[in-house]
DNA sequence: CGGCGCATTGATGACATTCAAAAACCGTGG
DNA sequence: CCACGGTTTTTGAATGTCATCAATGCGCCG
């Protein structure tokens, strides 16, 4: 287990950071690099713990370094929305704006390089390279979302379910750089509940809807969390995304 | 076919322009508002006409100056949702991409003043302003992203109904700057088919629950587009947001 | 073992979609 | 000015998908 007794790491070399070439400071020259590390500190916190609340004054900016974070809107009668899941390398907070405008939850132990808002704006103004490299994540991050608007306005529930399965597939994959082929396999680092408030459906017909891809063959469960994908493509096929499961050029 | 007798609109003065204060423009010295000059053309589209289609190459990047586009993703199988509503001054196309990865179309008579995407990028390397306002802009759209997400993935179809309306009539109302209260009255600039796409409906809803909006009195139609809305508190307790409809400091 | 949190499964019902038809609207041309 | 055809919108009835409510199962830790 996690960070029991570390709710602040020692420091750690940026040259050693394992997010350091995905980042907000990846484009950053060596004498950048100094700068940041002299403003930076670590954040740690538990699976399930609150990072802030929405509205909340936030002081800092951070990049996730490992772990999983969620963003989630919520309307008063209780209903809630996932609005964005941050992984390691991602960007949390707004330059510019001192309340957070989503509540932001570690579902993972979760540690978070971190940076007060005011000497990282101070920094970014006289840096291009990091104000360069935001907006190429922000760019990034908003054709992520509009990927998400395409799956809650219009996917049913089963091809929700399968486009979940598939990106975080993806990504896993991306991560362990494996053999292209060969049966995927993988852990979810989502609850049911988690996923429902992704993917716009209850935790209910999230179940159902797993249960249904592991009868028809799509996917192999072993425990609840722990995911075999025999045939990527058929997936694909599942998540009823273009052909290619694709990217632009 | 399509551009009658103004492709190419007449040169206008940035000091002139509608969106000068408020386009990826709007932080920009005289000095480099000259160079922007240099490079920018405008093009005009009719109502209904296709600017790009996703997927196809695309050597422009633009603001909105007059009229709206939308952008839209598509299903195989035809399933549409809107992901973008590009209003004046709202900027359009991706640096660093040289295809569209969305449909974009005009959905009134459109003018945009535009860009070649490299002439853009190489000013926009020695010119900060730009980049930083991009940022903002970006920044900003996924903000509206992320309520739209919202929208989408947990309410009801009157909520999503109601919430439309609401937005409309307060960008409306910020554009006319009228007296504070008092009945809003506007026009919407959607089909009912394109707010089934915005909405992730079909039309046939979007018509029933306009109907009952009506005939519950929280709006007030003349004719099929022209909209009052009596009690704009009403209407925002209908759409269910955050009390206040809320912004963020 | 017993309790707690998370997940699955079942029964029922609400809400939105689908298919179909009628009505209202718009521009055109007689 | 009105009639006409095409498009957009409204309305209706039947269907289906997903939500809701409720009970049960599973895994883990004290």
């Amino acid at each position: 287990m996690a960070l029991k007794d570390a709710p602040v790491l020692s420091h750690v070399s940026c040259g050693d950071c394992p997010i350091r070439h995905r980042a907000v400071c990846a484009r950053c020259e060596s004498d950048e690099l100094v700068a940041l590390e002299r403003i930076k500190y670590y954040r740690s916190y538990e699976a399930g713990q609150t990072v802030v609340w929405s509205g909340d004054r936030m002081d800092f900016v951070a990049s996730v370094v490992t772990g999983i974070a969620t963003l989630t809107q919520t309307l008063e009668d209780g209903r809630r929305q996932m609005v964005g899941l941050l992984l390691p390398s991602d960007f949390v907070g707004r330059p510019g704006r001192s309340n957070a405008a989503y509540d932001i939850t570690a579902t993972t132990d979760l540690v978070m390089c971190c940076f007060r808002k005011k000497p990282f704006e101070d920094l970014m103004a006289h840096t291009p390279h990091i104000a360069q490299r935001l907006l190429e994540m922000t760019l990034d991050e908003l054709d992520a979302a509009r990927e998400w608007m395409l799956l809650l306005g219009r996917k049913t529930a089963r091809e929700k379910i399968a486009s979940l399965i598939a990106i975080i597939a993806r990504r896993d994959a991306s991560l362990k750089a494996e053999g292209r082929d060969g049966p995927l396999v993988f852990d979810l680092p989502l609850t049911r509940e988690a996923m429902a408030d992704y993917l716009g459906l209850t935790l209910e017909t999230v179940s159902r809807q797993i249960s249904a891809l592991r009868k028809d063959g799509v996917i192999v469960l072993d425990g609840k969390r722990h995911v075999t994908v025999p045939d990527i493509d058929r997936l694909l096929l599942e998540a009823g995304d273009d052909s290619d499961g694709g990217f632009i050029g």
